[in-house]
DNA sequence: TAATAACTGTGTCCGTCGGATACAGTGTAC
DNA sequence: GTACACTGTATCCGACGGACACAGTTATTA
């Protein structure tokens, strides 16, 4: 029943076996790793090459190929170290939904952090224990709900995934040359063409006038969570 | 105020100027477009570089470039291909509620059977009259709820978050060669493991009694209806 | 009709990427 | 002291996106 670790199965959950011969490691898998993070911090995910990462750290491109199998291994490594530990949230009150929507808050900011993220936990990818612990955090808030297991998953599961959409939508608000956030470059696209696109012209221009600001984060967990504490008392007699 | 279009902007939005002299196109920019479409469906967006695409159609990698800039436009432009007319919604009677999930609904279907579209719908991009048309028509379905301006594009962009999460989280669980989806990793991960991640062990516990399907798509959409409909009865007196 | 200009597809070349392999130096165990 | 395990390096490969020069083709112009 359970296969065969992979390499990046036991980089992520073993710790590393030192040898006893030869000569001395100059580096160690968490200085590639942090090279490799501070790289995708500040360059993007794309500028992450082994040359690069190398460079940083001082060796050869093909030393690191002693620490790592391949890049694959390497960009899990960065996601673990980047997701870091789960938070605690016991200290949070209130019960299973200000715990959650705490927790939300912490990964969307963990995702704003490492914009890079979004992309790596994402598909079929092998999991680390700090991915696997965020997820622990999140359906330990919710037991004792009455919600069912697949609930429960699918509950983390939607939250989990907006938080990050809505990081990706701030990240690409920012790192863009152009000053124009996403409503600004539809509000050029649809400039002559109202005709095509009435309700958004319109809803655009009642935005312009409303002013004020937007938190797009804050404004779907609310419903999300609502909608299942709406689930969550019809449950409960 | 309006800036110099660029040249994926002028792909997207501008019918071709076809030359007057010189030897006719063997090709066409939709030709180009379907075959990168295709291509990406079966193999996936890695897949698709200029060499596969140039012997898909029968020319050489470079003739490429006579039609296309560069990659990137390539790239938005089978994605507009991929994202298709925006669905008329119209014909789906019962108020914002019903439209909005079965926009949802085909929003999800589209990104099933375009998994890739996922990676190439997010962030800062070029951005064509289909994807424009899409969100059209879910701010059409929410004009006279009483919802704010900023409130409506927030809602249609949870929904689309929503939907695009889910179809990733349905492409990860076909399309890896092991037959595990991510409950399954998860549970071999946490076998042995069950102090660390206590909570996450007795969900997937309960998972297995349960049995059932998951449907977290539709489970998903109806908590954030369920939220937004919430704020629309207690906008309306 | 002949020349010109515009346009097409091709071949060659470049730098960069991830990675395989062979090799020389280094340190521990026997 | 010698053998062995281990390190980092240098070289090489195929594939990638793309720049560039070139030859062939066609509509316009003289």
């Amino acid at each position: 029943m359970s296969q065969a670790p992979s390499n990046a199965h036991r980089l992520l959950w073993e710790s590393p076996v030192l040898p006893r011969r030869g000569p001395k490691p100059t580096l160690t898998l968490t200085a590639i790793t942090d090279a490799g993070v501070a790289l995708a911090d500040e360059e993007g995910l794309a500028a992450v090459t082994m040359q690069r990462i190398a460079a940083a750290v001082g060796v050869t491109k093909m030393a690191l190929y002693r620490y790592l199998p391949g890049k694959v291994e390497l960009v899990a490594l960065m996601t673990e170290a980047a997701m870091g530990d789960a938070p605690g949230l016991d200290t949070v009150a209130g019960g299973w939904r200000p715990k959650l929507h705490e927790w939300a808050r912490l990964l969307f900011a963990g995702f704003v952090r490492h914009p890079w993220l979004a992309d790596t936990t994402v598909g079929a990818r092998p999991i680390g224990p700090h991915e696997l612990g965020w997820t622990e955090q999140a359906v330990a808030a919710l037991l004792g709900t009455g919600l069912r297991a697949a609930e429960t998953l699918d509950v983390v599961a939607t939250l989990a995934s907006h938080a990050k959409a809505m990081a990706q939508h701030a990240a690409a608000a920012g790192d863009d040359t152009a000053e124009e956030d996403l409503t600004g470059a539809m509000g050029a696209l649809i400039d002559g063409r109202e005709d095509r696109f009435p309700a958004l012209a319109a809803t655009l221009d009642a935005l312009a006038r409303e002013g004020g600001q937007d938190d797009a984060l804050d404004f779907g967990l609310t419903r999300i969570l609502d909608g299942v504490e709406l689930l969550i008392t019809a449950r409960t007699p």
